[in-house]
DNA sequence: CTGAAAGCGCTTACAG
DNA sequence: CTGAAAGCGCTTACAG
């Protein structure tokens, strides 16, 4: 089929044409350049509208991709046995990579270590010493965070948080769970899958719990559901900030003495496989266990049948989305979205082989 | 920064400087045209390996513009008060429209009326005479379908189902739910909920019942887990046929007069939102209610409390997915998955809010 | 304030 | 069997 040269298809050739002037004025006031008469700005304008002129992104690209790369910084978290977590993220920007290659899009991966706030700090020296034009980041540190958005700030350099917020921060772009929801649904199903009034153990997993924000504001939205709900259950607590198995399984074993003898158990994060151990090595069947993450080992205690539930927050959308908004916005100057909440996904044993982080 | 001529960004021309001939001649090499002598192809080839060259697909697309529109058709339902299903695949295929637009893509959909397989031939008609590029379709009348798959793979056009397959028929592409594991999963749930051996009430309402495969499948889902994990569990049955709410509700009315009263309801499609009606009206809230699709009635009993759990199999993604298939097959001549399983995803009061379908 | 011309990396008639 | 040239729709130095 022949190319018309309907109003669909107009581009800048024909709105020159019928505003008798050269295709780069054109251009000028498409791009708000200036040095264009106010007369001949008006004209122009009015034909785009008339014809409601759409640039065409491919030639736009293609003419722009001489002008140079666009470089874009990760600051994520290293891969070890403890954080498979982050490989999901990962995964996405690398995605995010492979698709944007051919729009001259480089990408740098800055990576340290999350139990060390200097190896943060150490990486983000160097972020500020390539200036990169723009930045995808997850704020494991709150105090080294806040600096960081200030300096890309100052900079104007666009970046975006994923995975976790910063409580009370302004900051300009935001992709990653909402906390408290997640947390009342975990109360949701408990209540759903057990008897009122029937204990539930509140597990908390981390090296740091006081200002772990991801941590309190689950355990909050749990408790929540059940001031709301079910106000007379029996919530335990059990915190421990030695994340090995033998203190895990030491504090199980001393909760599962006492008297009341949890019919559910709600781990706050990814860690629900150590709890998942245990219950497996003592035998216990009648507990149902939550937890979170689309891990290996817990997908494999999920198969077991000793967790039940895992919940999941699209970890490698979060990597995926986080670049194409920076992307966007670089390219095409479209804005980010202040705040995007990705889904909570629940995942049994009869739907996992179905999901897509 | 400038561009480097190194082998990353190698192009036609620099192969072309390095094998001394034209970028005519490298051209036919890359795309297997003839004309080429066997030695300069050879050498061409080795180049292209050892540059590991990667043709540049935005500059691809803009020549490719030239040459003409592809054109894709969708086959699906109209959308209908009763069929809102259908406005989530539909805006798949428009986001998909709006991303390819700009490669010189036209989309045509045809609409049928879900009820009249003679719509649904008449549609097909007027494709058959239309010759697209591609097709996508939904095989809402199986006979009538294979029948269009064949006529697709006779005149060699790629196609697409979505959302429902037509079981023991040879086709290219699938993209929508696994049905058994639907309503396997939706047996998991009423398990995990209620106690064993209380009630289950299981509910096909459909114009038709006998010959449809999806409620066929998923009943034998919901009944295969239970009779693996519960197998005294009472399974009361009601089919209807009549799909208006008086002939529904004079069925439950009878149901819940009897004997065993149901714990639990498990709706095989869209048309939950009927049931979770009749159980407001009765005001009886200690029935657990699960069915399908996040329509805009379902979600606010579910938000209501009547319905507990929706599933859903991302229909909007399905459209997306279906029509970015057919392009990647027609323009890159990427191979198209013999089958895409969607996720099943688990929805609740809890977490609808952050649901994207 | 404005325009003619070159270029982005590829494809395609056309000529030999 | 091979190449020179025009074109896809846009951007950008450069010249006036």
């Amino acid at each position: 089929m022949k190319k018309e040269k309907d109003k669909a298809n107009a581009g800048v050739k024909e709105i020159a044409r019928r505003a008798k002037v050269s295709i780069a004025t054109v251009d000028r006031v498409i791009h708000n350049r200036p040095g264009v008469s106010e007369k001949t700005k008006e004209l122009i304008n009015s034909i785009i509208r008339e014809l409601n002129y759409q640039p065409n992104v491919l030639a736009q690209r293609l003419a722009l991709a001489s002008r140079g790369i666009l470089r874009l910084a990760v600051l994520l978290p290293a891969i070890s046995e403890e954080t498979e977590f982050w490989q999901a993220p990962l995964d996405g920007v690398t995605q995010a990579e492979n698709e944007i290659r051919q729009y001259n899009v480089h990408v740098e991966r800055f990576l340290f270590d999350q139990n060390d706030p200097l190896s943060f700090a150490r990486q983000v020296k160097k972020i500020e010493q390539q200036k990169p034009d723009g930045l995808l980041f997850t704020p494991t540190f709150p105090e080294e965070s806040v600096k960081l958005i200030r300096s890309c700030e100052k900079a104007d350099m666009p970046y975006v948080l994923i995975n976790a917020d910063i409580p009370g921060v302004e900051r300009r772009s935001y992709i990653g769970p909402e906390l408290f929801h997640s947390g009342y649904l975990a109360g949701q199903l408990v209540n759903y899958c057990t008897n009122p009034g029937e204990p539930v153990l509140l597990v908390n997993i981390a090296k740091e719990i006081a200002g772990n924000h991801a941590i309190l504001r689950k355990d909050e939205g749990f408790r929540a559901f059940f001031e709301e709900h079910d106000k007379d259950r029996l919530i335990i607590q059990l915190h421990t900030t030695q994340t090995d198995y033998a203190s895990v399984s030491q504090k199980l074993n001393r909760v599962f003495q006492k008297e009341h003898r949890p019919r559910a158990i709600y781990v706050t994060n990814s860690r629900v496989s150590l709890v998942a151990k245990w219950l497996d090595s003592k035998k216990i069947k009648d507990v149902l266990l939550l937890g979170y993450d689309f891990l290996r080992e817990n997908v494999e205690y999920l198969e077991k049948g000793a967790i039940d539930f895992l919940i999941c927050e699209k970890p490698h959308e979060q990597g995926y989305k986080g670049m194409m908004s920076l992307f966007q916005k670089l390219v095409y100057n479209v804005e980010q979205e202040k705040t995007l909440l990705m889904p909570i996904d629940i995942i049994t044993r009869e739907n996992y082989r179905f999901y897509h982080n």
